[in-house]
DNA sequence: CCGAAGTATTGACATGGATCAAAGTTGACG
DNA sequence: CGTCAACTTTGATCCATGTCAATACTTCGG
């Protein structure tokens, strides 16, 4: 019923394999490795999610110097936390994250889920501090892109200036609109636009629209969507028993998309 | 009890007089007219929260080439909708606004309110379209800064750059913090933490940090917060009876600050 | 000064989602 | 292969907030 390949990228499957086990002692050297293999972005099969299109031969070519490094990160380590020193951006080459913010009481809120082909970090700068965790959700690997080299870069290139002026303005609408979800969708709307949004994204990856293997947990997807994960939970089962989706634990396989959809925007009469 | 003059610009009071009648079909001719008169950032009193800081006196100069013209928004009217043709970013002269969201089935969210010296139109950098609407609350004067304009300005003078990138950044960790409250607080959580917000913002422009007149209605403070209207009606009233403020329509004295900041940090056993 | 429209307050009641609790499932590791 | 920890599901109950309704206040135009 369910392939256990799906999302596995298409694209790019070297997901190189680690043991997984790690304590936080012991995160920050040997979890979070420099790595220092130099790849171009120009050849980059995540060219289309991450750059400017239409650049010249040379354009492209200086934009190569962009990604400093790569970096490695395991499974449950962060890629910057909350106070950390700013410096960089991170574009997602493999792999998979969550953000959240913090109370000072403790309590936490997801803020966003982040896939191969998206950046991550643009909340540091502001303040030359990152304001958020960025934690990864699966063995995930990152290009490291100094932001002075990035704002150096697009002074000289005005399709990247562009370009980054852009990223930072879909994050705001994607902020505006998790906004409208928390503010005034119902808990099962919520969860029908998360895996509708899910899948759209997953989709434009080239992985199957109709199954996925969440890569969170039901605390964390509650935590994002403003909902306790029993609730979470229950909207899946409710979801499943009106033959919208298929569920079994993490693997979730989207039956009746356009009823989900339905769900999502106006529920129809309870 | 109340100070009439509460939250009358202590830098710049001379907010024109102009009749409050309007319709909705006469919005795009009369309410919102272009104004020619053309004025320099570098005069401007509110410079300190729109500008970057430590230009050189050519720089400065340079900058004042930014705003085009500047433009009267009247109470009620939009500044932009959804929809509209993105070319501008709006810094706010005088008055007060709110952006909101809405969804196919109509249904809308407040995403945020907006004050002088704050920028607005940062939605619609992405697809070239406004995604949300920016209505004034209180009539009001606007800067319009044509997009391409900064974007050149930016590629030469580097603080400016920076400056724009900060903007865009903080805008992003904004979001973040209302996420937070929408996702993980509850309501007087909420309406305390949205106070202290209004107070530190009117503090930073030289206004009562205990005294001010709301320029939204409550159903709007809820549309923000995620709740109905009676329950902010009541969260007021609570907030009264406990000492923490006092109430009259939209007119709000802070009493207690301290005791505000509890109940929005950690809600102290119920 | 009056009436109407918009806004705000307050009470009574309903309910969606939270909380508490228990049992089932999965996967990692010794 | 068995054990343990993390995660998930499901049921029973509770409560914060929503909903509905009545009343009052404020503003504005006639």
């Amino acid at each position: 019923m369910f392939d256990p390949a799906a999302n596995t990228p298409v694209f790019d499957s070297a997901i190189p394999f680690v043991p997984k086990h790690h304590t936080v002692a012991d995160i920050k050297l040997k979890d979070v490795t420099p790595h220092t293999i130099k790849v171009a972005c120009s050849n980059c099969n995540l060219r289309e999610l991450c750059m400017p299109i239409g650049l010249t031969k040379a354009e492209i070519d200086r934009l190569d110097g962009m990604v400093e490094v790569r970096r490695k990160v395991k499974h449950g380590s962060p890629l910057f936390r909350s106070g950390d020193r700013f410096s960089a951006l991170y574009a997602i080459r493999t792999g998979f994250f969550k953000t959240s913010v913090a109370t000072e009481d403790g309590r936490d809120q997801v803020t966003g889920f982040q896939m191969a082909g998206e950046l991550m970090g643009l909340d540091g700068i502001v303040s030359e501090r990152h304001t958020c965790d960025a934690i990864a959700l699966e063995d995930a690997e990152v290009c490291v892109m100094p932001f002075d080299r990035i704002e150096q870069l697009s002074r000289e290139v005005s399709a990247l200036q562009r370009h980054v002026h852009k990223i930072m303005s879909r994050e705001i609408v994607r902020e505006n609109s998790v906004m409208l979800l928390l503010g005034s969708m119902r808990a099962e709307e919520r969860l029908a636009a998360f895996l509708l949004n899910l899948t759209q994204r997953l989709k434009a990856r080239g992985f199957s629209q109709s199954e996925l293997v969440l890569r969170m947990t039901r605390e964390e997807i509650g935590s994002y969507l403003g909902l306790k994960l029993e609730t979470v939970s229950r909207a899946f089962s409710k979801f499943a028993q009106d033959g919208l989706i298929e569920v079994r634990q993490r693997h979730i396989r989207i039956v009746d998309a356009e009823g989900l959809a339905g769900v999502a925007n106006l529920q129809e009469c309870h």
